[in-house]
DNA sequence: AGATTCACG
DNA sequence: ACGTACGTGAATCTT
């Protein structure tokens, strides 16, 4: 006899979501359901040698039985935001493996599996059900046998009739009845008030169904139950009618539909991996090892390679000519040569046309194909797709060209779609729809690798709702990075040379006097070495711990200046070794030729800021007076030009304001009060002047706090107070900015529903930590999904602005040099100062609109450490 | 490669 | 009873 396999998809992945620990993807995706179901379909698959089998699914946007009662399911609960996008990632997979799956728009997954049953049954087949739902149980006859999952999924229970009536006493339509009296909550079939499992099986025993119940209602013993059963008794008709599966549904299917079909391996392991199931796809290699790739049909999930053409001199002009006019869209990589980009050379181009790939190399065209090509870069109308448009843009432009008709930039578009990524090289990229991928052979097969994924970007980003924030923000953004990278900012070795000078000298003393006060030498740059010198030597009381030994930061040795003399000199000597080891020569190993060139990250950060790298500088120091002195080092790189810096004021708080609406925080922003100053009269309840320098103090801690999400521990430690005295910050904070509170607290929950927050200009982040069984981590994704909106946005506006003033300098003597995220640094030629200054400051506080205004304050200098405010004339 | 420390917003 | 403020990068020591 035939045997079908009816899974109902609903009620096992309900199963396995609850079973199962949530485990996710890399990049936070939740995926146990895929495993629990994927182990059990396998383990049945090996068990029971279907014939023909079908997953059913739900699809209940207007299901049948709302008609018939309106509280059907009404209370059901939400589907858990870790669940909703699985049932999408289970069919993929499915889809992928050759499994049949069954849905129906207005039909449950219950009425498609009695359906079908009932169809097999017909047609003379055995057939099983696997579900967890008791409900099934009343398909159950001779033909069908039902199995239940016990605790876990891939553990089940089979019932036959036999089974059934050991376990009941019912026959399997009696299970109809039995839901009819007790109901069931999970469904919200009503059922009879006070009437649970036990009365009802007792009921049916001694009568048969709910109708023969109530027809002799009058012998049933127990008052209480009487009464309700006469009160209720329409209402256990309805409930009895309610979980009935359908089987009318109107739908014909053939059993050729359901055929069981074993899936060639391969084409099934870029969808597991996609998923990063590893478990899933060894149990599936194992399965398939003697599967036979050669007979493989052609699989859609392998990247094809497409022709490469070679052309001669005349052709290359011919085909450059004729990209210009045709004006299709083209994919480039670029192989280069000389170390990061300053003086970089490009080497060779692979491109992707339509289909065909071509590879264009400096050393075998001539200066004429050379110059046809870059101006073809130059061609805003020729629409151009990259991997890294920044770094394409700098090798452009050492050889003197531009870069024009950005039309997409892949890295970008897949750090907006993961900002978890970390890599992002060609074959990177491609891998991440093409998981078999190889690395290619040339720059021809790379550049049309790149050309086959980037439709597949396009769309993600689309369905994302980010191709604004790709196009009109990340990409024109890149090539303004491009051109701050390549002017660089000048700083003067040898002033920074006398400054490491002055700083050696002392540290050398700083050395000696700790080696004498140790009575010893050691390495103080060695945390182990110090903690033995200090907590075991000396004897000095130790605090903290980390994982390898004593803790010897800035924080725990503070505590213990006064306790030893040494321990002042070790925190001086710190202080100074840091400046010289990373600023003094850190600055000085990059410096070239009297400038230094930062490279801006902008694919590196989880909440949408740059990061500047080689050297960094957005970490200049500026909070000590010793440190801050090292910014007189850099300069203009014009002689006699200044340079000019705008900065946002309050920008996070600000945005907190907008997204919260807190009338307070709104109404301080909008009468141009200082922030601090209104939290502490409203924390401590007295007015404006009555403010102490300290109570702003602890009010500026609790806002900056409030944009990491607030807890007592980190505001007790900022302002070295007791946790009691920083829960009553909090606690007055909250009563009286309960706009705040609110805000917060709806993120979270929004958080948690969707598995990602969102910034204003819609980039998103996923908070996989939400999900984590670990409180710890738990509470960690909750901060993120606090902090980043607010950080995002300023970081959305920052950007938004920087391109405005890109733009807006143009006519201008003047350059953007630095990104310092809530700060711009420029450089500019004393008579444009006033001009620039204005276009500066006007298109950062205007850059997006808030419902609190935006201020920037500016300020002037002959280098970044003699800056003073700068006011405009107006 | 990972941990520690510290510079910045 | 836990173990915490958010986001980075560089230098250094240790394994």
């Amino acid at each position: 006899m035939p045997r079908m396999v009816i899974l109902d998809g609903n009620s096992l992945a309900n199963r396995a979501f609850y079973a199962l620990p949530p485990l996710t993807t890399a990049d936070g995706r939740p995926t146990n359901v895929l495993h629990g179901f994927l182990t059990m379909l396998f383990k049945l698959e090996q068990e029971q040698q279907p014939d023909y089998w079908v997953v059913a699914f739900d699809k209940t946007k207007a299901t049948v039985r709302i008609e018939q009662y309106a509280g059907y399911k009404a209370q059901r609960k939400e589907t858990p935001e870790g669940l909703r996008p699985q049932f999408d990632y289970l069919k993929e997979i499915l889809t992928e493996m050759d499994v049949p799956i069954l849905e129906l728009a207005g039909y449950e997954a219950d009425d498609l599996i009695a359906a079908i049953t009932k169809q097999a049954e017909a047609q003379g087949m055995e057939i099983q059900i696997y579900t967890g739902d008791k409900d099934a149980l009343q398909l159950i006859s001779p033909k069908t046998n039902v199995y239940l999952t016990k605790k876990g999924i891939s553990e089940v229970e089979r019932y036959d009739e036999t089974a059934l009536w050991e376990r009941y006493q019912l026959r399997p339509l009696q299970i109809i009845d039995l839901k009819g009296l007790m109901g069931d909550t999970s469904d919200n079939i009503p059922g009879v008030p006070g009437i649970g499992e036990k009365t009802a099986l007792k009921l049916l025993w001694e009568f048969g169904s709910v109708e023969d119940v109530l027809a002799n209602v009058e012998k049933v013993s127990g008052k209480k139950v009487q009464g309700n059963l006469k009160e209720y008794a329409d209402q256990a008709i309805l409930s009895k009618k309610l979980a009935t599966m359908l089987t009318e549904v109107p739908l014909e299917f053939s059993s050729q539909d359901f055929v069981f079909r074993r899936a060639q391996g391969v084409k099934v392991l870029p969808v597991l991996q996609k998923y990063d199931l590893k478990n899933v796809t060894r149990l599936w290699l194992e399965r398939h090892k003697d599967d036979d790739e050669r007979v493989t049909e052609p699989s859609e999930s392998a990247l094809g390679k497409w022709p490469q053409r070679q052309l001669s001199e005349e052709e290359w002009l011919a085909q450059i000519k004729e990209w210009e006019t045709q004006k299709n869209p083209i994919t480039l990589t670029c192989r280069y040569e000389g170390t990061g980009l300053q003086g970089g050379r490009w080497l060779e181009w692979g491109v992707a046309v339509q289909g065909e790939t071509f590879s264009l190399t400096r050393a075998e065209v001539s200066e004429k194909v050379c110059q046809a090509w870059l101006d073809l870069m130059g061609n805003e109308q020729v629409p151009k797709t990259f991997a890294d448009s920044k770094t394409v843009a700098l090798l452009l432009a050492n050889d003197g060209a531009e870069l024009k008709g950005l039309s997409l930039d892949l890295s970008l578009a897949s750090y907006l779609i993961q900002s978890s990524r970390t890599k992002f090289a060609p074959l990177d990229l491609v891998k991440e729809y093409f998981p078999n991928q190889e690395a290619f052979e040339s720059a021809a097969d790379e550049a049309g690798g790149l050309a086959q994924v980037a439709p597949r970007f396009e769309e993600d980003i689309h369905s994302l709702g980010l191709p604004s924030l790709l196009h009109d923000l990340e990409e024109p953004l890149s090539l303004v990075l491009a051109q701050m990278e390549r002017q660089g900012i000048a700083v003067d070795s040898e002033q920074l040379i006398a400054f490491g000078e002055g700083i050696s000298h002392t540290l050398k003393e700083l050395e000696q006097d700790i080696y004498g006060l140790a009575e010893e030498t050691f390495n103080i740059n060695s945390p182990k070495q110090l903690g033995t010198v200090l907590f075991e030597k000396l004897g000095l009381p130790a605090a903290k711990k980390t994982k390898t030994g004593y803790s010897t930061d800035a924080e725990t040795l503070e505590d213990l200046r006064s306790v030893h003399p040494i321990v002042a000199k070790i925190l001086d000597y710190r202080q100074l070794n840091k400046l010289i080891s990373t600023y003094v020569n850190g600055l000085l190993a990059q410096a070239k030729e009297g400038r230094i060139h930062t490279t801006f990250q902008q694919t590196v950060t989880a909440t949408g800021r740059l990061s500047s790298t080689e050297p960094n500088l957005q970490n200049i120091p500026i909070r000590l007076e010793q440190g801050r002195q090292l910014r007189k080092v850099f300069h203009p790189t014009e002689p006699g030009w200044v340079l000019l810096s705008a900065d946002y004021s309050q920008i996070e708080l600000r945005i907190l304001a907008h997204y919260s609406q807190d009338p307070l925080l709104c109404e301080s922003f909008a009468l141009g009060q200082d922030v601090h100053t209104r939290t502490a009269a409203e924390v401590f309840g007295i007015s404006l002047d009555e403010v102490t320098p300290d109570m702003r103090r602890s009010a500026k801690a609790v806002n900056f706090g409030l944009v990491y999400g607030l807890t007592e521990f980190g505001l007790s430690r900022d302002l070295g107070i007791p946790r009691k005295e920083a829960k009553f910050y909090v606690e007055q904070y909250f009563k009286r900015y309960s706009g705040v509170k609110r805000y917060l607290e709806g993120v979270v929950t929004q958080a948690k529903q969707d598995g990602q927050v969102r910034t204003l200009l819609n980039r998103l982040r996923r908070i996989p930590e939400l999900m984590h069984s670990n409180r710890v981590q738990r509470q960690f994704g909750e901060r993120i999904a606090m902090n980043t909106p607010v950080q995002g946005t300023a970081a959305d506006i920052m950007k938004l602005a920087m391109l405005k003033v890109a733009e807006g300098i143009k006519p201008y003597k003047a350059d953007m040099l630095l990104q310092v995220h809530d700060e711009l640094l420029l450089q500019v030629a004393p008579e444009d100062l006033e001009s620039v200054a204005c276009v500066l400051k006007e298109n950062m506080e205007k850059a997006y609109s808030l419902s609190v205004p935006m201020t920037v304050e500016c300020k002037v200098g002959p280098n970044w450490y003699d800056m003073k405010p700068f006011h405009l004339k107006q």
